[in-house]
DNA sequence: TATCAGGCCCTAG
DNA sequence: CTAGGGCCTGAT
């Protein structure tokens, strides 16, 4: 088990901000995180944070994941005070952090997200992964699951599929996992990537104006979703994806635009506080 | 019973 | 280029 102090960071709300659909509260400070074939517990209490996994692995994948090397105090700094909605909205999520996840993973699970609603979203990114991903849960963690009593199937003893696994199946079996009409943008794109016809790699490498284009030419990824995939897989915190609930903040509280230029290359971070703050805090309601 | 969710595609004009 | 219809499902 690793102990960290870690300031600015709160798993409540990095789980309720809807960046990542395989995080889970468990109680007591306990938390289950999912990614790719990945699995971890974690608890938090106050700025003690206890990560259940090894040094190694820790090191290896999850202090990245988590994106602790970043200083999110630099970021709320640079918020205006003279910016009280902004400014209020950043208190209420100061603990947020920008996941540092999987290209693949980011892809199908925006896909999936569009014109839906969380909570089957994340039953249908479960289906998938009992249906199409690889079995990851060890016996241990099995035994503790029964105990917990979620022996339902949520898709936590499963990774995420990968794009030929995804490419395999057909229109109809994703429609099973209650993918609705976007089974076929999830089919369609699985295929074009296994198929090389785009290539993942490439689109890691690349500057966001081109990232960003590259992802839209996936069939089913529009500009919201591709500005999605390009902050929560690729880190491009100057992308700020608009969506109802940010269009509705913009339009009560930026009738003349975000100031994106104000806060260049940290967009991304601040459309986090406002959406997390829509969701959950006081700005609500109006 | 309608509406609308963390949209996008496609077709008309 | 812009506008608007259609789309799975289910929560409210």
């Amino acid at each position: 088990m690793i102990e960290r102090q870690i300031p600015h960071f709160d798993m409540e709300q990095i789980c309720d901000s809807g960046q990542c659909f395989r995080m889970d509260k468990l109680g007591d400070g306990y938390y289950r995180v999912l990614a790719g074939n990945r699995r971890l517990k974690l608890r938090q209490r106050t700025e003690r944070v206890s990560f259940y996994c090894s040094e190694k692995e820790f090191a290896d994948f999850w202090e990245n994941y988590f994106d602790l090397g970043a200083d999110y105090g630099k970021y709320l700094e640079r918020i205006d005070p003279k910016d009280r909605y902004l400014t209020e909205a950043a208190v209420n999520g100061s603990g947020i952090r920008i996941l540092r996840q999987d290209l693949w993973e980011m892809i199908v699970s925006f896909l999936i997200s569009q014109q839906n609603h969380i909570g089957r979203i994340r039953r249908c990114i479960g289906n998938i992964c009992v249906r199409y991903g690889e079995r990851i849960a060890d016996r241990n963690e099995e035994e503790e699951a029964a105990e917990a009593g979620e022996n339902r199937m949520d898709g936590a003893g499963y990774g995420f599929p990968t794009p030929g696994a995804l490419a395999k199946a057909t229109e109809e079996e994703l429609r099973d996992c209650n993918l609705g009409y976007r089974a076929k943008y999830v089919l369609r794109t699985a295929q074009m990537v296994d198929q090389g016809d785009i290539s993942l790699e490439e689109i890691g490498k690349m500057e966001y104006p081109r990232a960003k284009a590259s992802l839209m030419e996936l069939y089913g990824v529009g500009e919201k979703v591709a500005d999605c995939i390009c902050l929560f897989a690729l880190h491009q915190l100057e992308a700020f994806p608009v969506d109802t609930h940010i269009r509705q903040a913009l339009d009560a509280h930026y009738r003349s635009g975000f100031p994106k230029r104000k806060y260049a290359g940290i967009q991304g971070v601040l459309q986090q506080y406002i959406f997390y703050y829509e969701l959950t805090g006081a700005g609500k309601q109006p």
